[in-house]
DNA sequence: TCGCTTTCGCTACGAGTCGTAGCGTAACTG
DNA sequence: CAGTTACGCTACGACTCGTAGCGAAAGCGA
């Protein structure tokens, strides 16, 4: 059971002369969903037919869909116009191209990662973990995250919009986790700003690319076992420091 | 400086009515490489115009450039044919497609990887971290990895070719260190063969995932502060155990 | 109600890639 | 020498991409 698509994904706004494209975007926005309404920038907008919401919401399930049955290689851009109903010309008035369509699609399954605060700093890494094991288990994320990483490595637009949609949002949760260990006491509170951002870097890359590679990689799954040791394996250091 | 093509990497073997492709292939094969003369099988080898080994080499060669130039989707058979001065037949005749043709450019790439066997476990996962980060930080090998992945999670024969040329080559890495650190004693030895599996498999899927996603995702860079500080998170429970 | 503007669906198109087939020739064996 | 296989070349059908042009639809302001 998915959330049904809460706040519509907005496309990815291909809108002719409008370019504010490479504002800075503070590294730490905390906006995760840009609305759809484009409130900022004073435009006026209400002129002429609207976008249709209900074209963005189908394309985007028609893209998931594609993915799931058909894997990166077979989708086309023509194959999820005719799924999702529209013509093939109004995909490309949204998304410039298939990569940023992904993105898209998949950056709204990512929104649904949460940090749930259990008491324990071990319980919260297990907890992440676990979620992010299933949402790696889906057959659209399979098919499309490592496509789009080996894409972005060659395309550093795709790769902001990659780090904004799928990376920062699992970043956000290992900064969660860590200061509410703080505020517990299971972890001291930050020295020194720069160390503290190099340790949740480190962390960060530790879970996301271990649990990627064990998942898509190895192709072995999660199991509580395995999370228990890998939670054990990061946790080294602490519990005979502070007695788990 | 990378080694000038020592074994030069054998082709895919895409021959008409050879076949004995799904042979069990024992999981601690040591043989990194398949002789190109098929000793084995005992087939009369010695009929008609023999395959170009030269042909091989400048096919492997002008892959591994086109990799590092044009990236995974800039790479096209016709390209590669071209730039290896050879016909685009030629190429189809020994790969059955662009993904076996990648696999086999770049598993030659993985054979450098080496155990050093520097004394301490600790120098040893600092070198072999090293060596993996300088791997991932080539263009070509950036270009084709994740890339591969991605296409391997839909086609289990390319997981395959994958595990065998990319994969078990880095985990056999981990194997050796684990076997050098018991016999100095610095981890305890196998006690249960299951066991000593896991645990494998979970250094392994830590070690490269970590990597992988800090070089390729996170997209920055491994310098030697990162690798002392991952690799004592890797030892956390350790040092205070064995007194470093 | 009437323009104005923008989106929509549709068809068609050029460019590019894939993987294969057919041909005549080159290389090597017995 | 005949037999066999690899090679280079050309051409091909099928497919995808991303774009252009058209008439119709859906909003807005006067």
């Amino acid at each position: 059971m998915p959330a049904p698509q809460p706040p519509a994904t907005p496309p990815h706004e291909v809108r002719p002369a409008e370019a504010p494209q490479d504002v800075p975007r503070g590294p730490g926005l905390p906006t995760p969903t840009r609305s759809p309404e484009t409130p900022e920038g004073g435009a006026a907008r209400a002129k002429g037919r609207p976008r249709s919401a209900a074209a963005d919401r189908a394309i985007l399930d028609a893209t998931r869909e594609a993915l799931a049955e058909l894997g990166w290689g077979g989708l086309t851009m023509g194959h999820v116009a005719t799924r999702a109903g529209v013509a093939k010309t109004t995909l490309y008035r949204r998304w410039p191209s298939k990569n940023e369509l992904v993105v898209d699609a998949v950056a709204s399954l990512f929104d649904e990662l949460v940090m749930p605060d259990l008491g324990s700093l071990r319980a919260d890494i297990e907890a992440v973990v676990t979620q992010f094991a299933d949402l790696l288990a889906r057959p659209e994320t399979q098919a499309a995250l490592l496509a789009l990483f080996a894409e972005g490595t060659r395309d550093r637009q795709l790769r902001r919009r990659i780090r904004e949609a799928i990376v920062d949002p699992q970043k956000r949760l290992v900064r969660q986790g860590r200061s509410a260990a703080q505020t517990r006491g299971e972890l001291a509170p930050d020295c020194d700003e720069a160390t503290a951002r190099e340790e949740i870097d480190i962390i960060f890359d530790t879970i996301a690319g271990t649990v990627e590679h064990r998942v898509l990689i190895s192709g072995e799954p999660i199991t509580p076992e395995w999370t228990r040791r890998f939670t054990g394996l990061l946790l080294g250091p602490f519990p005979s420091l502070l007695g788990d």
